[in-house]
Parts: structure tokens; sequence; C-alpha cells
DNA sequence: AATTCGGGGAA
DNA sequence: TTCCCAGAATT
């Protein structure tokens, strides 16, 4: 047996992961025997076949929490924009945003570029290559930090994700939640005594890629799995039931009510916080917009007369109502168009002509209310002669109606 | 140790 | 529909 995940004993509760018992003959054929099908089935990515620090770092980021299919046009469209560390960071936070939108989780984008700034400032423009140093920068912690030092400086350095972790767990049969931390640190420990000291970065890819193709949450492909003969998951029949479900957070709906203000210009009216709740879309220009109980507009237009002093000129026109789901958050939007002689100047707001706002830092539910509106405009014919692109983000992804 | 942050593609 | 993804920061 390659891995034995048994209980070492010094303290009950806190289950030991341990690689002691792998003979070392074993141990080599496994790393064989891997970094051989990565290196005849690795996918062909854009961040794969450099070694530039940037780079490498810039696609951890975006790979946090984020499946590769969907990094790949923001990765190639930000590298357009920002091509060195330098560029980042004296961009203006507002276009790293821009460039961002979409991809969610938008404070990696914020940590990206500060970090950048400190790299420029203290490190000379280069990644740091200790892991000290690397995981003292934002939005760095200890996967970011192994994966950029071993991909691009080639350290020793293993890699823990879910990826990696739900691997090992079916290779040594571990059950329990990963993600309890006491559990998560050994799986570190196991995985750094796999890792490989002549080709770390490989090797962290390897084992990433075997997770992500082949040993998958469900259904894994283990006919087609090139270490399936020491996976103790599969020769008990487990396989399918590690790793243990993790426990979510019961989903709660949310029904908004948001104005898309419209003066005689064709401008429109954006806040970069909602009124009422909190974090969400943190730094992003957003529509006003209120709880509502139910699809309400005229307690929506209240509203705006109270806070912005905005009156309505003319019928408010209910738009077809967005869909989106945020975290434990299930929202839908009830949007409407309102018409004012003059959009109210307020402090931290921005006027901005509707058309344009898909070039601006927005979450994909602002770009779905702005396509509620512009759908209503070309069925009225309102805006004879505009082309329609205006809702699609720098990565040309477009908001689904 | 528990929570929170986006969004979408696959099952 | 549900799940979960090349996680980190905050509390």
């Amino acid at each position: 047996m390659l891995l034995d995940f048994r209980s070492q004993s010094r303290c009950a509760k806190m289950p030991r992961v341990s690689l002691l018992e792998i003979p070392q003959a074993e141990k080599k054929s496994f790393q064989r025997r891997l970094l051989s099908w990565f290196s005849a089935r690795k996918r062909d990515l854009p961040w794969r076949g450099t070694r530039d620090p940037y780079r490498i770092w810039l696609s951890e980021i975006m790979l946090q929490q984020t499946r590769v299919a969907a990094v790949i046009s923001y990765y190639e469209r930000f590298l357009e924009k920002f091509p060195t560390v330098e560029a980042l960071a004296r961009a203006r936070t507002e276009t790293v945003l821009a460039r961002w939108a979409g991809l969610g989780y938008y404070s990696r984008a914020r940590n990206l570029q500060r970090a950048a700034k400190e790299i420029v400032a203290h490190h000379g423009g280069k990644f740091p290559r200790g892991y000290e140093q690397a995981l003292a920068l934002p939005g760095i912690g200890r996967y970011t930090a192994a994966a950029v030092l071993s991909i691009a400086y080639g350290e020793p350095l293993a890699v823990l994700d879910g990826n990696v972790a739900r691997v090992l767990a079916r290779i040594g049969a571990v059950r329990g939640d990963l993600r309890a931390s006491a559990l998560w640190r050994g799986l570190e420990a196991g995985a750094q005594e796999l890792v490989t000291r002549k080709s770390p970065g490989d090797w962290n890819q390897a084992m990433m890629e075997l997770g992500a193709t082949v040993c998958t949450p469900k259904s894994p492909r283990c006919e087609e799995c090139p270490v399936s003969a020491w996976c103790r998951a599969r020769k008990l029949g487990i396989a399918a039931e590690i790793p243990e479900a993790r426990k979510k957070r019961a989903t709660e709906k949310l029904t908004l009510a948001a104005a898309v203000l419209l003066d005689p210009q064709g401008r429109t009216f954006l806040l970069r916080h909602a009124d009422g709740d909190g974090d969400l879309f943190s730094h992003l220009w957003q529509f006003p917009a209120m709880e509502t109980s139910a699809q309400a507009g005229s307690e929506l237009q209240n509203h705006l007369h109270n806070r912005f002093g905005v009156t309505v000129r003319g019928s408010t026109v209910s738009l077809k109502s967005a869909r989106h789901a945020v975290t434990f958050r299930n929202i839908q939007v009830w949007p409407f168009l309102m018409r004012v002689a003059q959009l109210p100047d307020f402090r931290g707001a921005k006027t901005v002509p509707l058309k344009q706002i898909g070039g601006l830092p927005i979450s994909n539910l602002t770009r779905k209310i702005a396509a509620a509106a512009i759908v209503h405009f070309k069925a009225e014919g309102g805006l004879t002669g505009t082309k329609t692109r205006t809702l699609e983000n720098h990565n040309g992804a477009a908001a689904k109606a």
C-alpha cells in the first residue's frame, strides 16, 4: 500500500495522515506513472508553456474556485491589457476590475493589484522566490504560494487544492470532511511527501489534472486512471463515497426591486454599493435597488425620492425579472425603467450612457438588468441604430436573459 | 473553526 | 435542480 492514513496516536481526535510506510520503490513507480500520464494527456492551456512568474501567478489567482474553462478567455484578455506586473501595478483599479467583471470573487482582482504594487515596490518587479515572502502578499495563501513557486521556479512545494485533496483521500480511503483543518493539514503533509524534487511544477499540475479530468467528484473514471493500482478507495469499492459531502448553508431567497433610471440623453445612474445588502459585488457599479417583499415599483419610487431626491416623470415600466445565484443567496430582481428629467448628483454615484455600461466593472446581475432594459428598448424601437453589444463585457461574455 | 465572497458548466 | 470548482481573508 502506498499511502497509510492511520491515526498516529498522539491525539486520538486529530487523526494524522501519514505516508510513513511507503516503500520507496512503490512511491517512485507511482510518480513515474502519473508524470508520464500527464506528459501524454495534459490539456493545452494558455498558461502552460510559460515560466513567467507573473503569468503563472495570474492564472493561479483566476483559477481559485473557478473552472479552467471559465478562466481561459479572461486570462488572455487580462494579459492583453496588463502584460506585465508593472503594467498591472500602475493601472487604475477601476480598469483592473473592468477586466475581471463577470469572473466573480472580485477581491481577488483588488488583491492581485495590491500585490503587484508590492512586488514592484519591494521585490524589484519580480515575484518573490521565498515561500514566506509569497505568503505575505495579499491574495496568496498556502495553495497559491506553492503553485507559483513550484511551477515558475521549480521549488519543491506540494499544492493541496480540492482536486489533490480528493485524489489523496481516495488513494488513502480517507473518510470525513476533508475541509476540516486538521485533516486538510494532514493531506498537505501527504501531498508534500509525494512531490517530486525534479519537477514539482509538473507533479502538482499532474495531480490536479488527474482530479479534474479522471478522479472527478462524481463518477470517477477509474478505468482510465494511471494510478488506480494504488487506490485504496477503488479496492474497497468506495471511491464514489469519498470525499464526504460538504455541508452547505441553506439557500435564502432575496427579492429586489432595481431602478434603471434614464434621462433624456439615454444616461443611467449607478452606485458603488447596494443600499440594502452589504458587500455583495464589492466595488462594482450597480443600479440602485432595495429589498422588497413583492414586485413593488411604487415602493421603489418612494425610496429613490427619499434617498436621492429623484422624481420620476411618467410611468415606470416593469421589466423582465432577472435571477441570479450568489453563494447562498438566490436573488430575483424586478427591474423598473424610470424616466427622469435629470439624474441626481449623488456622492459615490455615477452617470453613464446605458449602452456603455458593458465596459464598466459591473457584476453579471447588473448586466442582466441592463439587458432587460435594452430588450425593452429594442421592442419599443426606442434606441434606433444602437448596437446591442453594450451588454458584453471585455471578455465577450454576455448576460443571458 | 466558521463564514463569506461569483459564476457557471456538468451531472 | 444541485454540486463544486487549481482558495483566501475575516471573524
